[in-house]
RNA sequence: GCGCCUGUGGCCCAACGGAUAGGGCAUCAGCCUCCGAAGCUGGUGGUGCAGGUUCAAUUCCUGCCAGGCGCACCA
């Protein structure tokens, strides 16, 4: 892939700094961003700022020295034909302005090569395992669970577009305690249908949908010993279904049960043990996790012999690392994340680096109706689930509401609001941009002009889009820096909002052929860009509405 | 007590450490004989408190205040 514009003029400013007297104090990277506004051009860099306090100048003399020495280097630089202006303007901010046909050839580009445009060679194919939601198979998925979904899946669709090679995995707990008590909870529902009077524990799953799984398990005859396995599977495929009507498919479901099976875990413990990770004491099998920084050493083994739940996930996160994958993406919820430094210090103990592991916390999802909190209780299995907010909302504005806050912050959904086809809600708002245009380029009656004359594009609202959709890379780029998608959203609302500003004041149909033309190649453009966002987002893209 | 997340107009949220802190809702006033008014234009109004670092702090650090969540030989 060729060098962009940032990048060379990066290097341009680089090569004017050495050659001034500038370059040998020059200490601090240098970058070019893109300014908070365009009167303040196209480019920024705040470089002479940085330099003041070495250099023991103010700011904006430094500035001006710089832009001295840039313009010596320009015409050696090949960006000639595209800067038009460099000026110091604020503090001491270098600003570059470009010539219009810089953003002409970038739209066209866009419109020739489609998606592909948008593309970036970031991962160079690294392989990476994503894996979220991972709940429990004992119920329905809950409205934190969906949140997980959404973020996990929409930021393997950016780092896959990204070129990381990406694997979305689920991580099955198929067995042990909770699997139990599920199973047991199925057996008293099933002596209580069958007129046995029985006692119902708290601490059981008290959701209505375990009468269900007790009937089907009467229906087909299974034995008390094998509820909790037939539960367990039963409760999977509905989750599974839930999943794939959210949109999110899993490339793997990674089976405790068999991860148990395989002896990894053993392997897993004794090579702990070589290394002088694993001790005794007070009769139970301790992980030395303090040697990386926890808090205290863990428990793996318990007195009586049977395993935490840290045991598996030590050698889960080892056979992670053993497959192939170079970074390991986890979405927990907040109460996992005292869980960080665990999972940390065991890949350490195998000799990675804590880096190789993102632990992503996704902050829970309060439900609102009206304005009102919708109150839930897990214990009585009565909680908002995905499944109902699917029903109630759907999966596009379900998607979008999910991711659009950024992951960390508490996220509140209000149904009422997700189900308004109005202004108050940001996924019609974007997808109405969408389908505007499509309803334009309906309305072409002769597709003729395959090579139109972008130059006609003179207006303001013209370029502030074509910029725009310019933005777009860079915003991938932040959620590949943060792990966060929700910016996606935030950009998609942005670039649909330039267009309708562009749409109320300028109108494409029915101007001089030449502007017509150059006109619908704009919009064009700015349909592939916001139908590759909503594609990333999982959100259709609808040509009417 | 310890840890994590969050405090931005009446309400909900933006702002890789940068330039005059942006938008939506609500509210007030306007814009459809013309490509979709699910849209656009204008008005009102804001960084919890106290320090610190920096040329520059909503952003980073410390303390406080307020809210949410979590602190097992549970999973």
């Amino acid at each position: 892939m060729q060098k962009n514009i940032q990048e060379e003029l990066t290097a341009l400013v680089i090569r004017a700094l050495r050659a001034g007297e500038l370059g040998k104090l020059a200490q601090e990277e240098v970058i070019l961003d893109l300014p908070t506004d365009s009167r303040f051009g196209d480019f920024t860099t705040n470089i002479a700022l940085k330099l003041s306090k070495a250099l023991k100048n103010p700011p904006r003399q430094i500035a001006a020295a710089l832009v001295e020495l840039i313009q010596k280097e320009i015409p050696e630089s090949g960006l000639n034909e595209l800067i038009s202006q460099v000026k110091v303007e604020g503090a001491g901010f270098v600003n570059f302005y470009l010539n219009a046909d810089y953003f002409y050839n970038q739209l066209n580009k866009i419109i020739t090569q489609g998606k592909d445009a948008l593309k970036q060679d970031l991962g160079k194919g690294r392989k990476v395992l994503i894996e979220f939601v991972s709940a429990n198979p004992t119920g329905s998925l809950s409205v934190a669970h969906a949140r997980q979904a959404a973020v996990g899946d929409c930021l393997a669709n950016i780092l896959g577009f990204l070129n990381f090679s990406i694997q979305r995995e689920y991580y099955l707990n198929d067995e042990g305690n909770q699997i139990n008590i599920l199973g047991k909870s199925v057996q008293l529902r099933r002596e209580e249908l069958a007129g046995k009077k029985t006692e119902f524990p708290e601490n059981y799953y008290q959701g209505d949908y375990i009468y269900d799984i007790a009937k089907e398990a009467d229906k087909q005859k299974i034995k008390d010993a094998s509820l909790g396995d037939f539960a367990g599977d039963y409760i999977l495929k509905i989750i599974k279904q839930e999943l794939s009507d959210f949109g999110v498919n899993f490339d793997y479901w990674y089976s405790q049960k068999e991860l148990a099976k395989s002896g990894k875990i053993d392997q897993a413990f004794s090579r702990l043990k070589e290394k002088g990770f694993l001790f005794e004491q007070d009769g139970a099998l301790w992980f030395k996790s303090t040697a990386f920084g926890d808090d205290k050493d863990r428990v793996i083994i318990k007195s009586d012999g049977s395993q935490t739940y840290l045991a598996p996930d030590i050698a889960y996160h080892e056979d992670k690392f053993n497959r192939g994958f170079s970074w390991l993406i986890n979405l927990w919820g907040p109460d996992h994340h005292g869980y960080i430094n665990r999972i940390k210090a065991s890949i350490q103990a195998f000799g990675h680096s804590p880096e190789d592991l993102s632990v992503i916390i996704v902050q829970l999802a309060t439900i609102f109706r009206n304005g009102q909190p919708v109150q839930m209780s897990t214990r009585r299995g009565q909680y908002i689930t995905l499944r109902e907010v699917l029903d109630e909302v759907g999966s596009d504005a379900s998607r979008f509401f999910f991711l659009m806050r950024r992951t960390s912050s508490h996220l509140d959904f209000d149904l009422e609001v997700a189900k308004k086809q109005s202004s108050e809600n940001p996924v019609y708002y974007v997808q109405y941009a969408h389908a505007r245009i499509c309803s334009i380029l309906r309305s072409v009656t002769n597709q003729s002009n395959g090579n139109p004359d972008l130059s006609a594009l003179k207006e303001k609202e013209e370029l502030n889009l074509i910029k725009k959709m310019l933005e777009f890379k860079a915003v991938l780029n932040i959620c590949l820096v943060t792990c966060d998608p929700y910016m996606v959203t935030v950009y998609l609302q942005e670039l649909s909002e330039t267009f309708h500003k562009f749409y109320d004041l300028h109108r494409v149909l029915g101007q001089a052929e030449a502007l017509t033309s150059a006109r619908l190649a704009l919009i064009k453009g700015v349909k592939i860009v916001l139908s590759c966002g909503l594609e990333l987002l999982g959100v259709s893209q609808p040509e009417s509405m």
